[in-house]
DNA sequence: CGGGTGATTGAGCCCGCTCAACTCTCGTGG
DNA sequence: CCACGAGAGTTGAGCGGGCTCAATCACCCG
């Protein structure tokens, strides 16, 4: 595992602080392996099963946490945003691996620090709790499309979460694969690329490169209402 | 929604209380609504979007929380067992709807005495958080069944499971209807059904009644490594 | 301009679904 | 005690959505 740390402040740090209201621990908590690590894409920040001994937030880039069966089988839980804590694990060991989808700068915590600022505030031990239960909101609707939904469904509710983690607009910028997109979906690549053809031809959304996508239907604008 | 009040204790409170080694508060914590309410098979305990301001734990019976589309496709995210917490949200509404899979006995705590709790114990807040993450690690565990494995591979897990969860010996006790598991699984009834037939054709396992299964087969025995 | 990765598109198949018939179980009442 | 009915489970036949395998295309670097 190759980690890269910065020695000096970017730029875009203090921009990433601004994007944000801080009202977490992880404001005040000094990371103690300076400002950032940075990823190279598809690098491995920790393995499933390892000591869950650091906590991490994304800075800039993205990352996607997930488990592999034996013959290769992925599925990926969740992709995690600037802004986004990932790692935070209240038991010894992780329980699934997290590498970076693009290059990524991540803010890197010690698991003790956190726990001893649970153990002093009640603020921050409540926002544990509340940050783990956000997780599982979005596990149980994320095990609702994996159950129950059908490939147009999945895909039009992956289009509608990216554009409201996007910046506004109904423009999507997708940073993963379409691999990426299929084992998050439960789907194949193929499927995915078929379907976001049929939305295209259907007059859905514009594809403009495979990883930028204008939407153009009302369906999938769900989020326009929010922060004009 | 009809709740049945208990005034008086029935001699299998006691036994459940011993069945589990309790360092959780709810030990403590007196719950209002008096020993526990019965809930009748296929009862609703609460409704998704409802108020959270209750927290429930399992006496007798079990317990599925699931969530619902409009044309009525359902997915079971869990099933809760004697001993086990539902209806425990750090937000204002409860992220699933709650029914009894048989008559069930739950205690009934309220909301703000679990805040209470959390606000002045550390142990408290700390053990809300590390519920929230194992519900969250069941979850993952979960999508991953759901995006990835076979219907083979599904019902095989669930044995498994429910082997783990019920008492020992390989004999396992379905409270649960085929289409129950089925909403669990992400599959049909049918394919439950046809899946079951096909592990006791090839000796895997032995249906005795369609709710009572001896299993057979090494691989559905995982867990009967634990505690002899 | 050429090489390579990622994405798209096509053809055919198969696993799990749909629709339907039948069976089993169990509770209820004669 | 048995007859009956209703709900749950099983089994069968056929279909179809999404998968597999494969070829082509698009884009990005050099």
């Amino acid at each position: 595992m190759i980690v890269q740390t910065q020695t000096t402040r970017p730029p875009q740090a203090a921009k990433v602080a601004d994007a944000k209201v801080e009202i977490s621990i992880f404001a005040d908590c000094p990371d103690v392996i300076g400002v950032g690590s940075i990823y190279q894409q598809n690098e491995e920040i920790y393995g499933e099963g390892e000591l869950a001994d650091q906590v991490y937030k994304v800075l800039r880039g993205v990352v996607r946490t997930y488990k592999l069966l034996d013959d290769g089988r992925r599925q990926i839980a969740a992709f995690y945003f600037p802004g986004d804590i990932f790692g935070l694990e209240p038991g010894e060991n992780y329980s699934a691996t997290a590498e970076a989808v693009v290059i990524a700068q991540v803010a890197v915590f010690q698991r003790r620090q956190i726990h001893a600022a649970a153990s002093s505030s009640i603020e921050v031990a409540r926002e544990l709790w509340s940050r783990a239960a956000q997780n599982l909101h979005h596990a149980e609707s994320h095990m609702l499309l994996l159950g129950r939904k059908t490939a147009l469904e999945r895909v039009e509710a992956f289009l509608v979460e990216m554009s409201q983690r996007s910046q506004r607009s109904g423009h999507v910028n997708l940073p993963m694969s379409r691999r990426d997109i299929a084992d998050y979906l439960g789907l194949t690549l193929e499927t995915v690329s078929r379907t976001l053809s049929q939305l295209q031809s259907e007059g859905g959304l514009q594809l403009s490169g495979a990883r930028r996508i204008e939407l153009r239907s009302r369906k999938l604008m769900g989020a326009m209402a929010t922060a004009a």
